[in-house]
DNA sequence: CAGAATCCTTAACGATACTG
DNA sequence: CAGTATCGTTAAGGATTCTG
């Protein structure tokens, strides 16, 4: 739908495929919502979501699931209610993005140190 | 200069700072090649990246390069040369994307091993 | 409530030609 | 050899409006 020509391959290696189904300025949030609290429904994920619209997290929550990130159960009630969680691949993906997580992190601790150090040269 | 209004924060999470670092069709690759081979100069480094365009690779590298994980050296020669290598900060990125390849390998496997269901299913 | 549909902006990517 | 510069395409993301 929106992923180039659905990508999907081929990949040259593995971490193509796993950024194939990372990338996206949402994904990787969504997958730490949901590892969090196991299952949301849409409305309580998107005020976990603060400044995502519904298109794009509708549009993420899509494409997850074509991956077999997240599982989408509907409630055929009046109002409506839809449920996500994690599958187990999502699950491990999430797992498998934790040490780059931590990288991350530290990369905010040495540029904060850096501003430290530009603010009070001047 | 191609980058967000070079985003380099804020980040609400150390997932989303590594990505920021990382994403780019590219960037991951350079990764894998520097962390294979040491040091390469910016010829071999092309040809190691069937594909790539001049364009999108010295885009790429400088963009590591102002993030701390490549470095780069010149040696005023003529012809000129330009070898590029990983910081230790590039090195531990590398080290942090491991286990997410690992998972993206999997993952290969799975779609292959589907691929396969539906070839003998027709 | 949970979405579908539409329109629009911008950023990523690519191709080509030229240069110290 | 290792880049710049320029141009064009496509894809990602966002805002708004409408609906079962």
């Amino acid at each position: 739908m929106t992923r180039s020509a659905d990508r999907r391959g081929p990949y040259i290696c593995g971490i193509d495929a796993a950024m194939d189904v990372v990338t996206g300025k949402w994904k990787s949030l969504i997958l730490w919502e949901l590892d969090q609290h196991g299952t949301r429904r849409f409305g309580v994920l998107k005020r976990g979501l603060p400044g995502i619209s519904e298109k794009m997290l509708i549009q993420q929550l899509r494409e997850m699931e074509e991956d077999g990130l997240v599982d989408r159960e509907v409630f055929r009630e009046v109002p409506p209610r839809v449920e996500y969680s994690l599958t187990a691949q999502g699950k491990s993906l999430n797992a498998a993005l934790r040490p780059l997580g931590a990288w991350g992190k530290e990369r905010i601790k040495r540029i904060k140190a850096r501003m430290v150090t530009v603010d009070s040269a001047e």
